[in-house]
DNA sequence: AATAGATACTAAGGATTCCTTAGTATCTAG
DNA sequence: CTAGATACTAAGGAATCCTTAGTATCTATT
C-alpha cells in the first residue's frame, strides 16, 4: 500500500516552499498554471516516472513510458526488437 | 530524403507569427526559453513524434516514443505483454 | 452534531519568464 | 564578392507563474 500523499506533501518533497507547496500543486492539477521544467522534473522524480510520462496522451504509451524505468535491459531489448522487426 | 526545415520555417508550420518564428524557434534550440505548451503540442505535430518525445531523457525510450504511432495494434500488444509478463 | 485539524482550492498582485522587435553574424549559392 | 537565406542575440513589453492570504470542504473524534 504506498501512502496517500496530499498536494502539499508532493510539492515539499519536490523542494517546493512549505507555505507555497500546497496552492502551486493544486494549481497543477487544476489546470490553472504549468509548472516550470525543473519543477516537473523534482515532481517526476518523487514520483517515480520519467519525466515523459506528463507528457503522454495515449494512455497505452503513458503505461510503457512509466513502467520503462522498471523494466529489465533483457526486457527492453525484445521491445526495441519487436519495434524495428515491425516496421521492416 | 525529408527536406531540411529551417528553425523559421517549422516555428511557421507550427503557427507561430512569421516575424517572430525565427527568433522563438532559435531561443527554444539554444535553451534560452523553453515554449509554452500549446506550442510543444503543435511542434510535436509538425515533426510527427508525440509530445512525451521532447522529454524523454533516455535515448531507447525517446526512441519507442518517436515509433509508437507507426506501430500496429498488434505490435503494441506485444510491447504491453512483454512489460507485464516481465513484471510478474 | 459540533469541533479541530488537515486538505483542497481560489483571487490578486508581485515576481519571473516569454514573446516581439530590431538588429548583427554566419552560411551558401551564384 | 554579393545577395539572400539562415542562425542567433539583446532588450523591453506582454504574458504567465509564484506567493500570500484566505475560504471551502473533508474527516476523525468527542
Amino acid at each position: 500500500m504506498k501512502a496517500q500523499l496530499s498536494q502539499k506533501q508532493l510539492g515539499i518533497l519536490a523542494g517546493i516552499d512549505e507555505f507555497s507547496a500546497s496552492s502551486r500543486v493544486n494549481q497543477y492539477e487544476v489546470g490553472k498554471h504549468h509548472p516550470d521544467l525543473t519543477t516537473v522534473y523534482k515532481l517526476a522524480e518523487v514520483l517515480g516516472v520519467p519525466v515523459a510520462y506528463f507528457y503522454a496522451d495515449d494512455d497505452q504509451l503513458a503505461e510503457i513510458v512509466a513502467l520503462f524505468p522498471k523494466l529489465t535491459k533483457r526486457t527492453k531489448s525484445e521491445i526495441m526488437k519487436a519495434i524495428i522487426s515491425s516496421l521492416d
